[in-house]
DNA sequence: GCTAAAGTACAACGATCGTTGTAACTACGC
DNA sequence: GCGTAGTTACAACGATCGTTGTACTTTAGC
């Protein structure tokens, strides 16, 4: 396996590392060891430890955007019951699909080192992850604003915090995982609280 | 000055350079220079990095603790217009006090790096912090409903909502500060979403 | 099968860093 | 004023790590 491969493998090794232990923390022989990689190689493929850092946020936020994307998708285009519907999606975006929960270490990760990050990388991680989500959630608030069933005057805004009550708060500070019903009820309450408020 | 306050200017220092560097990118060294004290003062006060970082985050999350809770007195105690209480509050809470950015760029750090601080410490840090607000802020809620003015399930779900929904998603990716004007906005939308919900 | 490209193993470098020991120095309590 | 405890400057250590060079081996394409 000369040629194939070699490339994806580094940088799903990278994620996991990366997410794990961090920037700084993490060690290259450490990288090169979990995907089973001459240190060598990844040099020769990525230049530096920056270089591979940039790859890795960058291909980890394309890819979990174009899977929620996905989910948004189907889940949003022809809506019967908006409050079921919302429930749907939202957990179908928190449980856990394979990898999210490095993928958000990691985002958490860029989040406290954005400050040694090269701007344009940060912009680029942000355009290519996150922004792309809100804006394609934004697009189908919209829709359902212009349809009567919300009210908004920042689309962008309003997906902002549909995606905060949503998933917001899992820092996952305790090791064990969120169970599902710790999910389920998180995304009701936060369903709620998006269309209805607390107001009486 | 060789009793006096050292150990206050080395928390101080320390705080500074763990919230900009991370725990692995922040050097002693730099640390007891940014503090004006010999690194070996340091070791005497505090053992280790590890101890410092700790000492740092529990000293940090208290004081700013205990300064969000006296806005939470200030501002909730006694309401006359809710929603526009609950602006003023978010704004105060929002605006930057001195060391605000420093706090919360430590939180980031804290987050992204639970995975190596001993599960004690992070617990002691969560208690004395974010969820010592979230309580106090949860009981005001729940009067807000005793009073019939808020109808809630969960008053402590119902705080980390407003919190998401106030001081959420300022990550603070670009290098500006964040301008008054914007902090208006945010809080205001961010208010009317949580009493109001979005649905028509 | 041959060749060029990609991958590996290995050693080595310079730099940074956490930590400790030590001896000189300074401030404060009595 | 003196002594004790805190502070400093300084050197040194072992360890880790990013990075590079090199010689060797493996793989893929023709």
């Amino acid at each position: 396996m000369a040629r194939a491969g070699k490339r994806q493998e580094v940088l799903a090794g990278a994620l996991t590392v990366f997410a794990r232990d961090g920037y700084a923390r993490a060690s290259i022989d450490v990288i090169a060891a979990e995907a089973c990689v001459s240190s060598r190689t990844l040099y020769n493929h990525f230049g530096d430890k920056a270089g591979l850092f940039r790859a890795v946020i960058q291909e980890s936020a394309t890819r979990v955007a174009a899977a929620q994307l996905a989910i948004i998708e189907q889940h949003l285009s022809h809506v019967t019951d908006l409050e079921a519907d919302l429930v749907a999606f939202g957990i179908h975006w928190r449980t856990p699909m394979p990898d999210y929960a490095e993928h958000s270490a990691l985002v958490r990760q860029v989040n406290a080192e954005a400050g040694h990050i090269p701007q344009e990388a940060v912009d680029a991680w942000q355009e290519a992850g996150p922004l792309a989500v809100r804006r394609a959630l934004a697009e189908r608030l919209a829709v359902f604003a212009a349809d009567g069933l919300l009210r908004i005057d920042d689309p962008l805004r309003a997906a902002l915090h549909f995606s905060l009550l949503i998933s917001g708060a899992n820092p996952s500070y305790r090791g064990g995982p969120v169970t599902p019903d710790e999910i389920t009820e998180a995304v009701t309450t936060g369903v709620h609280a998006f269309l209805h408020g607390y107001t009486r």
